[in-house]
Parts: C-alpha cells; structure tokens; sequence
DNA sequence: ATGCGCTTGTGCGCTCGATCACAGGTCACC
DNA sequence: GGTGACCTGTGATCGAGCGCACAAGCGCAT
C-alpha cells in the first residue's frame, strides 16, 4: 500500500531515488526547474512568433510570471548559454528546452472514457505539445468501437496490444477511483513507465515508474480553505488597525 | 504567476509574512499540509464507513501513503490531539479536518462550458466534497440556456449577476488560454477571491485574491521528460543503430 | 581604444518541508 | 499495582528551492 514511486519512503535504495543519472547528455534538472520549463516554452513560442528572436531573463520572467534570477538558474541547468549584455537566442532557447524536455512525440494512452477521459480525448493542446493520444481504452463494452477524435475506444482487456500497437509511452488514469491500482497496474503491465492518475485514489507503483496525480479535489479545497479563513477573519470586523 | 495571492509568503513584504493568523480561530496551517489534508480525509472517511473509530497515525500514513511523522505533524496543525499508546478518533479527527478546511458547502461557478468546463460541471465528486456546481458561464450565446446536470448555462455577461444569486465563492476558469486573463478579471470583479484555472497561460490576480493553477500540459511534459530521460539511458545501441 | 550600460551566471543566506529520534503519556494484562 | 507494548507530540537536523546581490562578460557610442 506503500507508494513505491510516488513517495519514497522507508526501503527504497536512497542511492537509486533521487534523479536520474548522468548517461545522457543533459544535467539531472531539478523538478522545481523541470515544472517551468513548460511555461517558458509558451512565452517563447508566441516571442518566435511575434519575430522577436533575442530574449533577456528579465523579460521572460516577466512573461512567466517569475523572478529573473529564477529565469537564469534554471537555463543554465540545461547548459543554455546566453550572451552576457544581450539575452537569449528565442529559436535556441526553443530548442535546447524542447531537447531536454523530450523532443519528439510521446504517445498517450487514456483508461477510462468518462466524462473526464472523453474531454481529455478530445483536447487538441495535447498533440500540439507532442502528446497524440493514440489509444483509449474502457472497462464499458458498450463504449467499444466507439470513436472520440479519430481514436476508436477499446476494451481495457486489450490494454496490452494496443499499448504495443500503437507504440503509447505514457499512460493517463481516468476511471473512478476504486479502479485506479486496477487501471495502473494494467497500464504497468503493458509496459509502460510513466503515468499520470486522475482519480483520487492512494495508489502504488513498482521502482522505476513515474507516477504523478491530478487532485483536482483537493486544488479545490486547498482555495476553499483560504476563502474560510478569509471570510471567518473578515466577517468579525477589523479589530486590529 | 505574477499573481500576489498565488504565493503569499513570497511577494508580501517581509513584515507581513505571517499570514490569516489574527482574527481566526485556527492556526496558519502551511500549504503543504493543507494539500494532504484532503487525503487523510478519505482515508478516514472509508475507515468509518467500515466501523472503526480509532486510527493511529502509522495506519492512516499507510493509508495516505506518506510517512507516518508527517501526519502526526500535520494533525498537530489543526490542534487535534490523539491519545497518546492509543490514536485518533477517526469521527472527531473527520470534524477537525473538515472543520478546519471550511466546513460548509463552498458553491463554484465554472467559466468556459467547453469540453473541460462541460466534464466538471458533470463531476458529482464535487458536490460530494461540499463544492456544488451552482453556475456555469460561457461567451458562447448559442449555448446559453442549455443546461448541463441541473445548471443552466449563462452568458458571461450576466456573470456577476448570476454569481450574487447563486452566493458563488469560488470560480473555475477553463476557457481557452488567450480569454483567461478575462475570465479571471471578471471574477474578480464579481467579486471572488479564490480562481482555479485550467487555461495554460499566466495570468495575474491583485493582491489578496487566491489562484491556482492546474496545467495538465506541464505535467504530461514533466512525465514526458522522465521518459525521454530513461529510454535515452537505457538504450543507447538502440537509438544509436 | 575606452567607458558605460546592460545582462548573464552564481555564491550566499533564508525559509519551508521532510524525516529522525525520543521523551512523555496511555492502555491492557497479569 | 506493576510492567511492557504502543503511540503521540515535537525538537533537531538535513536538503531543496528561492531571491538577492554582485562580479564578470558583452556590445555600442564616442
Ligand atoms: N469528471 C471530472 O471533471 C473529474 C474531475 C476531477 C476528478 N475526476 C476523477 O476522474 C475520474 C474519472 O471521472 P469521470 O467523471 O470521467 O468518471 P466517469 O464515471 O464518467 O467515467 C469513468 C469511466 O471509467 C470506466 N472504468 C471503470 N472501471 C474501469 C476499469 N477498471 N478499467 C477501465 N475503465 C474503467 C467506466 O466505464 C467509465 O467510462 C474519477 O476518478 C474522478 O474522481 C473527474
Ligand atoms: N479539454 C481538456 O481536456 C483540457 C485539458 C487541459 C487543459 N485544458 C484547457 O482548458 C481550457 C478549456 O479547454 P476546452 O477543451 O474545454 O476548450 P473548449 O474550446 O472546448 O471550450 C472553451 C469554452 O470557453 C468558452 N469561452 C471562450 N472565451 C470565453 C470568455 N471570454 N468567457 C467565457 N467563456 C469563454 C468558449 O465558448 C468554449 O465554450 C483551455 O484553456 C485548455 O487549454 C483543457
């Protein structure tokens, strides 16, 4: 029950955990840099669009909405020289974060073809950022065949050829949340080692999957919180001046 | 994020730091802990649909999937003292936890009725965890009037309107990415103070308003990143060949 | 060539969160 | 009543990440 991949806990080998070597080309990159990068590929894109083609940290941070020296830190994780006095290539920037990020396309999966696992399907800002979805899959045989966006709804069961088939990489968890282990460990199964879980549900993966959640629940509560203590620290007047 | 509430320590002049503390009842309560919060509350929740009325904190740490220090810490947060060589009580613990993350129902209002707002706006776990979907907007005047599990939707226009007379606190934005600026504008000008937003873009709030964001588009990338990181490590006569 | 303004890269201190470890309290059982 | 197993609450330590501030680099105007 113990979360293997998501949180490392008592007996996971420290030495295995942390990040994930050096036998590439690029640098560890922490999360907190690796979580940015998204967000300053977007400002870039639309830069590279408007023609600009020289960036200072400062701008782009503006863009980003974070600190300049944040900017710059986590550029020179991926080894992204800028020039002193000037700024940064846009086109190069593009690359270099494009490169470290993964590149070329990553193939999804989606299990679960709910409300949910349906409105995933059908974004489109998934394949415009290298992530096709290319299979669905359902426990409901009466979704079978059934097409969303160009790709026909399958039988969880066939889970593994169609991982196989159509080459997914990355698999998307969309099913209530008592069948989530289920859903991950199939997914698991069929190979694949990267997974993002949208159900509210504690689940555990073996060492060496990648496995992240979607609270929305929780994002929710979070904000609700704040909106109490707000609202409960408003109401009874200012009594401090 | 240039948002001031998003982040309250960070943009707040130093001497500000502590946050709601004064007039409430309840301590601070740091981000990290209120993030998890939400998790033991369903794992308390299925122990006392089971009968059992007492928990320690190793069980409900196995149950969260987090270390067991940690939840103890975290309960202490909310000032809800376990016995001592005995645990918590799990119906007590569920008031402290719910009490302290606002108790009653929180109404949401969802802007954008797209594939994502329509998904939400069906998601019944939101009501059942005291965030009913009371409103629904849209620009789009061909949808207005078309009602989505008991919600009519309603012209953006008439937001604040409709927001006063459903008494909604809390806003949903998850129109695409060039209106969310807008969106969110409106909201707060409707008078919410806590936005959850789904649009990939960065938008920025005046100060004391909450916002948050979920962009699923950097965490599939972030996943991606891991793969693209493992299959480059893992296969180098592959890729060579 | 030289000075000046602009920008990068990064060392440093600080805060926050995670984990350990232990003292102190509680209960069951004999 | 005493003993031992168990559990909580928290001080201490450690690491990650953030933002400041500054030295070093770059290019332009003169
Ligand atoms: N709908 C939302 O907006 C929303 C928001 C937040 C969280 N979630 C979470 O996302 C998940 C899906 O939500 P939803 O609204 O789409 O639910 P849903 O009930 O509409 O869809 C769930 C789908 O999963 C399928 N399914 C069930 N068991 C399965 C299994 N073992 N293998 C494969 N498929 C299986 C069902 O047939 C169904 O089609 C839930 O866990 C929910 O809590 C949804
Ligand atoms: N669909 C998904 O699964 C998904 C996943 C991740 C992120 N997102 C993001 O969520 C947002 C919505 O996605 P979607 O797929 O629902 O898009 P969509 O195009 O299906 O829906 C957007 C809706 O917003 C409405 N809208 C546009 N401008 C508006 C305005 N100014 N005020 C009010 N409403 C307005 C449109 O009329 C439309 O109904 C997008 O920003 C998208 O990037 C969606």
């Amino acid at each position: 029950m113990t979360a293997g991949g998501s949180t490392p806990d008592r007996d996971l080998p420290i030495a295995e955990m942390g990040v994930v070597q050096s036998a590439g080309s690029s640098s560890p990159i922490p999360e907190a840099t690796l979580a940015r990068l998204p967000v300053y590929m977007r400002s870039l894109v639309e830069m590279a669009d408007e023609g600009i083609s020289t960036v200072s940290s400062r701008q782009l941070a503006d863009l980003a909405g974070v600190n300049a020296a944040k900017v710059r830190k986590d550029l020179s994780h991926l080894g992204a020289h800028g020039k002193r006095g000037v700024g940064y290539d846009v086109d190069r920037l593009l690359a270099e974060i494009g490169g470290a990020l993964g590149g070329s396309l990553t193939p999804v999966v989606i299990v679960g073809a709910g409300n949910l696992g349906r409105a995933l399907s059908r974004y489109d800002g998934f394949m415009a950022g290298g992530f096709p979805v290319v299979a669905v899959v359902d426990s409901d045989r009466s979704l079978e065949g059934r097409e969303i966006s160009g790709v026909s709804i399958t039988h969880v069961d066939h889970m593994d050829g169609v991982v196989r088939a159509t080459g997914s990489r990355l698999g998307i968890v969309a099913t209530p949340a008592h069948a989530a282990q289920e859903a991950v460990d199939r997914l698991v199964a069929a190979g694949l080692r990267s997974i993002l879980n949208f159900a509210p549900a504690v689940v555990s993966v073996p060492p060496g999957v990648q496995l992240r959640k979607v609270d929305l629940a929780t994002e929710l509560q979070i904000l609700g919180y704040y909106e109490h203590v707000r609202t409960s620290s408003e109401a009874p007047e200012q009594a401090v001046g």
